[in-house]
DNA sequence: CCGGGGTGCCGAATGGGTTACGGCACACAC
DNA sequence: GTGTGTGCCGTAACCCATTCGGCACCCCGG
């Protein structure tokens, strides 16, 4: 993991589609030796996947939402239960008064209100909180960047 | 935008890097045809780019918190601000009683403390409050499906 | 009923890219 | 100095992306 694996990461997050030639040349490597680098990175899971990035309003999805979860019981292994969702994006069992807090995306606003529902009928949660997000103004893959400094 | 469609952009959310023939395959099609059919998708800007996702623990970002961010003046034109600072990875204007929901990715806690004196520092801004993620749950793509039914 | 334009798919050809392999340079240990 | 391992380059073979002609189907308008 030097600097060339990380110029490779910020390549691909940025255009996984571009030939390991075109790679190899902004790296500073040949096309067989990029393609070695990132055979590895996929390897070891540093590369998890590489996927197609949908725009959220083209598919039925463009209202976001935050939704903090309430809940009386530990809630470390009830990923099934929010994944079951297919409107819940990401969930994260936070440090704080909530005991979860949960990425929502639908079409409409009823829609967030079912879901809300759906959270509500989860074994041993207490009570939601939605926020609604009116405009996003930023939304990007982490920076790979050198240890110890931003 | 038919059933077709959606399950190209399904397939190529799970796996961005098999072939068009394969492609075509699981979906009913030659590859030329799903070939035209994503070029058209991306032309569209249905599909926003293909890009490697990166493991953010293995590029020393292992912490991740939300961060509610309160300010005295309109955010609406402040992208820039936060974009400059490459630990934040999201921020949403959001209704409700705080005015910037931010999603801040760092190696360690004193990290997380220098971005929220930086938070603080842009113009405008009242106040953070942090929120540390103990454990992700879920965390994935948008699933397309048929408008009007999730 | 019957052209005419348009769209979308298939099948084949070709140019480019991926991928495997031999060889070499360098670093390190003994 | 010698052996071992790693990583890169150049080349060659194969596979795949991409384009093109042709055809089937649908929708209008004559």
């Amino acid at each position: 993991m030097d600097a060339i694996d990380r110029a490779l990461l910020a390549e691909l997050q940025r255009d996984a589609t571009q030939s390991y030639a075109a790679l190899g040349g902004t790296v500073g490597l040949s096309a067989g030796a990029a393609h070695e680098r990132v055979r590895k990175l996929r390897e070891r899971a540093v590369i998890r996947r590489t996927a197609a990035e949908v725009d959220p309003a083209e598919v039925g999805a463009g209202l976001l939402a935050f939704v903090t979860v309430e809940s009386t019981s530990w809630m470390g292994d009830t990923a099934a239960a929010f994944a079951a969702h297919p409107e819940i994006l990401e969930a994260h069992v936070v440090a704080g008064s909530a005991s979860v807090l949960v990425k929502v995306r639908t079409a409409t606003t009823e829609q967030l209100q079912d879901v809300l529902r759906r959270i509500h009928a989860i074994d041993g949660v207490n009570g939601t909180r939605a926020t609604i997000v009116l405009e996003t103004l930023l939304d990007r893959p982490v920076s790979p960047h050198t240890p110890g400094r931003p």
